[in-house]
DNA sequence: AGTAATGATTCAAA
DNA sequence: TTTGAATCATTACT
């Protein structure tokens, strides 16, 4: 008596009140039900033997088709909800960003000789002679990081494989006793990789990283600083002091100059600015400079008016030092 | 060795 | 984008 009305919320519902038979087999299943609910939750508590002897017994029991009904149902009524909580697939593109620098230093992608270093190399204005041998170091070491990088990420991928089946298994087998569809394999699957990838991100980023570190070790042209020729500096100078009031050149006087000393354009233009900075900040230091190029320009515009005018004028004073063998006319031996 | 000179880089401002 | 300013890292010199 008290069990039927203890449970009769769910006797509400059933016609069979006065069935006898039927009420007694009511009782029946709830004893039952509550037994396997028992069972189920004390599975944790019980040795692996135990509970797979208890999961073998629990699949061989006589409801258990109607347990799984029932958890078909539940499910079904809380499939909306995990519908709701679909997985927005983001696009990462800190990802993206990392995955194309990796690709552009030559760590991930194909195999391949030292492209990208010569093209930094170009870039930052060194003569092209110069890119193989001071590199040589540097495609050692970026090759050991790509090995490595490999290495993990290939290690990765293996342990995402393994785990992925390892709960695909997992899963088919509960499949046995709860309902899960293949959508959830999925999700689960899903899942699995994200956890994944998100560690293939942080190995993508310290890689990156340490090319970074590499590249502005071995590739900051800094570090390999060439002091430009005495007549490339000769060029700029005499550009610079006769346009002292006015010290910027523009793009196609850069250019030219850039061709006379053998230098590219940024360097003329980086030399212009150090230039000027310098000398503004020091001008008393540079008066010396000033009074040699002022006076060249002077012998020079002598010398060129002198060869135009008469071949025996006076000798011009040598007295700057300059090289003579670019002013003294051949005429003179 | 210590220091000055020098070419390159970075970053803010115009 | 270009420039100025500060700074870095190397080379040249003493």
């Amino acid at each position: 008596m008290e069990a039927h009305s203890m449970s009769g919320h769910v006797g509400l519902s059933g016609e069979d009140v006065g069935d006898p038979d039927g009420f007694r087999k009511h009782q029946n299943h709830h004893q039952d039900i509550g037994d396997v609910l028992q069972q189920v939750m004390a599975i944790t508590d019980e040795s692996l033997e135990e509970a797979q002897a208890r999961k073998h017994a629990l699949n061989c029991h006589r409801m258990k088709t109607a347990l799984f009904d029932v958890l078909c149902e539940i499910k079904e009524k809380s499939a909306l909800s995990i519908q709701g909580v679909q997985e927005k697939d983001s696009p990462e593109p800190h990802l993206m960003r990392l995955d194309n620098m990796l690709l552009a230093e030559g760590v991930a992608g194909p195999e391949r000789g030292g492209a990208s270093a010569a093209v930094v190399a170009a870039a930052a204005g060194g003569s092209p002679e110069d890119g193989t041998l001071e590199h040589a170091e540097y495609r050692e070491k970026l090759s050991q990081i790509r090995q490595i990088y490999h290495a993990e990420l290939d290690k990765y991928e293996q342990a995402c494989n393994e785990f992925t089946s390892h709960v695909m298994n997992l899963l088919r087998e509960q499949s046995r006793t709860r309902p899960i569809s293949p959508k959830e394999i999925e999700r689960m699957v899903g899942i699995v990789h994200r956890k994944f990838s998100s560690i293939q991100m942080q190995l993508k980023q310290s890689t990156c990283e340490a090319v970074m570190i590499l590249r502005s070790r071995f590739l900051d042209a800094r570090r390999q600083r060439r002091n430009f020729s005495k007549q490339a500096v000769e060029t700029l100078n005499e550009y610079f002091y006769s346009h002292l009031a006015n010290p910027y050149p523009n793009e196609e006087t850069k250019e030219e100059l850039a061709k006379k000393c053998c230098i590219s354009v940024a360097q003329v233009a980086n030399w212009f600015g150090n230039k000027r900075i310098r000398y503004k900040k020091n001008i008393a230091k540079y008066q010396e400079e000033v009074n040699v190029y002022a006076m060249k320009a002077a012998g020079d515009a002598v010398s060129v008016s002198s060869v135009a005018s008469s071949a025996n004028s006076p000798a011009t004073p040598n007295s700057g030092g300059y090289p003579a063998l670019c002013y003294t006319p051949d005429e003179r031996l």
